[in-house]
DNA sequence: AAGTCTTGTTCATATATGCGAACACTGGTT
DNA sequence: AACCAGTGTTCGCATATATGAACAAGACTT
């Protein structure tokens, strides 16, 4: 999940800055020299090096005294661009705001990147219970319905040995998980219960825009929330928006 | 407004890795190791271990061939975090929504950084025509009512020699420019009529927060959809927000 | 108020990176 | 089929960085 320095080689200086830049991102709040050293292991002085070198350039930012750092401003484009770059994200923007609409509940659409999905776009509920995952956050697979839809739709999933565990429910046995993803071919959507986030339910359909699909939406609900009925509704609703992304799709490449 | 090289002594491929992040976000597409070369003015051969660095990283994503390059997933969570971090976006957030319901057009949030303003949020209205900014996007300050609400709010701003011009009716003299802040602050709002953009007028409030002011909120209008009773009623509501934001704040600070 | 602990900062040198030039590929042209 | 132009890739040496240890500056304890 993490990209160690061990791992990679490659121009050490570069690495580091991105990881640092990472560590920011991931924790978000300010951090002094000490902390960081502890965290991501590189040796003081190099960090000193790097920081001021970052700061200076707008993309870490000090309190007054200058031994707290934190993000900067200029990272802030960083982001928003892949989003903005993505044809996929834009053309289902529509639907994910329909899908908010119709079912009233929180709307996700992620995609696949080794053993992770990442949260490319979301909508938030209104509800004042409502499950929030920032845009670009990393999430193990297997422990959620976008990442369960999107492994189903692989002839042969590639799956780490170490399935973490994030709540009592995660599926964490790989021979386990294969079985799941047989179910989730079967039923045609991926349902994550309380197996990443304690008290959260998700349904997730992978988007056949190209086999092996990557990218996927899903429909996240309280467990309070829910029934039979309201599942029902809800698989039932998630189906119609990914016809309304795939068909949007097919009339974007042949006009 | 950008940190070239030559300026900024410190760490070398840190800088760079900056440098080709910041590229791939403002300019957003693929882009060979020649094109990149020639904008950045980097040598080919270090440019290339740069980015097969950032590559293997995630940082920096590359087409089927190996030989476009764009950024890549990983960097997706350090804008957010920034945002996400910061307790004046997030308390601002319902009034921005509030103001652009009233209004029904397109509402920004920024924040001064040097000689320029970053776009920290935005409400894109729901007409066809409507200007879009993208959250992050550094515009030079002096051409925004949301830069001259915030340079306004200073003693003594300092500006720079060469003011770019950005449309026919750019400010783009020294003193023209404070004889325009002080029309500001007499009036009490900002206007920019054209100024940045062709065809878009903008009103700005700095958020009297701290002082000198750091913040601003916007309301951006094409210029036919602008008239003087118009121009009245947004301006109104528009302090109407600022009172709503500063408001909270003190509660927030005092409770 | 001296001592002790913790944390930020500087420095000299071993080490990794940056660089230009040479090489390898590709697609188009004669 | 040979040539050419443009681009990506590798390589060895000059140069910049990374590093541990030493130093400085506070903060807390006794």
């Amino acid at each position: 999940m993490d990209a160690s320095e061990g791992t990679a080689p490659g121009v050490k200086s570069a690495t580091r800055t991105v990881a640092l830049l990472d560590f920011f991102a991931r924790q978000g709040g300010m951090y002094s020299l000490t902390e960081i050293q502890q965290e991501l292991g590189y040796p003081k002085s190099s960090l000193y090096a790097l920081l001021r070198t970052l700061v200076q350039l707008g993309w870490v930012e000090t309190d007054p005294t200058g031994t707290l750092y934190r993000i900067g401003m200029r990272a802030l484009l960083v982001g928003a661009s892949y989003i903005d770059g993505d044809p996929v994200v834009g053309m289902a923007h529509e639907t994910l705001d329909w899908l908010a609409e119709a079912t009233g509940e929180t709307v996700h659409f992620g995609r696949l990147d080794d053993y992770d999905v990442v949260y490319l776009s979301s909508r938030p509920s209104r509800h004042n219970l409502r499950p929030v995952i920032r845009v670009g956050r990393r999430v193990a697979a297997h422990s959620t319905s976008l990442g369960k839809a999107l492994l189903a739709d692989r002839p042969d999933p590639v799956l780490r040995d170490d399935l973490e565990r994030q709540t009592e429910h995660t599926i964490t046995e790989p021979d386990e998980l294969r079985a799941e993803l047989r179910r989730v071919r079967d039923r045609g959507h991926a349902v994550d219960r309380e197996e990443n986030t304690p008290g959260v339910c998700c349904f997730g359909v992978a988007l056949r825009l190209r086999r092996p699909a990557r990218d996927a939406i899903s429909v996240s609900i309280p467990a309070i929330r829910l029934d039979d009925a309201r599942e029902r509704e809800i698989s039932a609703l998630l189906l119609q928006a990914r016809e309304r992304i795939e068909y949007s799709a097919y009339h974007l490449i042949h006009p």
